[in-house]
DNA sequence: CTTACTTCGTGTCAAATATACACTTTGGGT
DNA sequence: ACCCAAAGTGTATATTTGACACGAAGTAAG
């Protein structure tokens, strides 16, 4: 056994935060910073943006916090979708070496809230602080072994993404705020795995009267251009 | 302010646990142990059976444990449903009280890894420690004000069984072995707070290969007696 | 043994929804 | 003028949902 010594637990948030480019499905990774460690640069891992949760701070501002060193974006969709506690989650040795260059307690046990958050990709403006600098997108299935448990966090909230896709209607949230039905079929489709009949696709979209059709086209496109559409949350 | 000056955060588990008496949909709440206060009983308080997780413990394990000391089943349906982690959520004074009686740090913050977990009524055998002694079950609908912050996540348990009703067939951890239609339709309106109509609920049901329809009748009633089924999970 | 009482158990039709499927239109580029 | 690429559109069929009412089975009481 590892050591039982430490009684004291930490508490973390970490951040799957995902983007549409219009190709495919992202999700933002950092990647560990080497620097501060006398390792070489290929041993660098990648992990999901999170941080300690401060003494004050609820668990949705502390998810706020670290999404907003990131990003700069601020009100952004952001969900809670599960706890991870598992008492071994931090305490593999290539965990640890990272760990010993940033953290008071790296021996510490740490259990993590795990939320999702949803950007628009075109909104996204990375943050110069040394957090965001080392901030980078990787399509869903080419993502690399994480740190920690973070795989397991990544498959999961995707798994929460794609059950909460039609009910509550979060793939607007990662499209610009103008948008054609075929790239709101295409993220559809790479969200959920599945081709979609484009017809029946376009019918049910139009019965829902929060997607307003604009008086506006597709530009620079070299074929026939598409409307533009908008989405409006109701209260 | 309250004070800001404890930095660790404690970690919980709180368990929302549901049972049906073919009446109603009943919650195991704790009475609080007024004997080692100094406080009239008249003041105390209800709450949501958990406790502190231990320092080698995984969170499902802790709940496990807090769930076995109350009711002595082991291997029952057990869910995590969300994280509360209101930096105010256990310091009003009425809380505090108590707290004070059996904690070692009262005043830290405590994160609450929230459980809803479904038993089998008939099944269930109370403990004889102190902390099974004073649970009691109570008609959800009739549920006091509690402690903590443990009203919010009853409530919040009690939508995500309704919404997991459907899909993951939750309905049936709650009925005996052996049950009829009628218990089951019971069952459901009562968690789903709607009626439903019996000839298209039984349709919907009998189309379900996990319903399993016995060679029994129910004994002891004094009308037509129903036929008994029962459930079996695939894997 | 007849009657009264209570819950059990069953089928059909209409409406709404989901699925499968292919061709014409539009605009830009050459 | 022609080509290319994606946009945009309708119909027929199968499936699912929802509404609805009465005879059958067993118990208890007279």
């Amino acid at each position: 056994m590892m050591n039982t010594a430490t009684a004291h637990i930490d508490i973390s948030v970490d951040c799957a935060v995902f983007g549409f480019d219009g190709e495919a499905v992202n999700v933002l990774l950092i990647e560990q910073d080497t620097d501060q460690m006398q390792l070489p640069k290929e041993t660098a891992q990648m992990a999901l943006p999170g941080d300690l949760v401060l003494p004050n701070e609820s668990l949705h501002a502390s998810a706020r916090r670290v999404l907003k060193e990131l990003t700069s974006l601020d009100g952004i969709y952001l969900k809670q979708f599960y706890t991870f506690g598992s008492p071994e989650r931090v305490a593999q040795e290539k965990d640890q070496e990272w760990l010993r260059s940033l953290r008071m307690h790296p021996e510490r046990r740490v259990i993590t809230v795990a939320y999702y958050s949803l950007v628009k990709m075109d909104e996204f403006a990375p943050q110069a602080n040394s957090f965001a600098a080392r901030a980078q997108w990787v399509k869903i299935d080419e993502v690399p072994d994480l740190a920690f448990d973070h795989n397991e966090i990544l498959e999961s909230a995707v798994e929460t993404m794609q059950s909460e896709l039609m009910t509550k209607h979060i793939g607007f949230e990662l499209l610009p705020e103008k948008f054609t039905l075929s790239q709101l079929q295409t993220l559809y489709e790479l969200i959920l795995d599945k081709k979609l009949d484009k017809r029946n696709f376009r019918k049910n979209i139009k019965r829902m009267d929060q997607v307003i059709p604009l008086d506006e086209k597709q530009t620079g496109v070299l074929h026939k251009p598409a409307q533009l559409f908008k989405f409006e949350r109701e209260e």
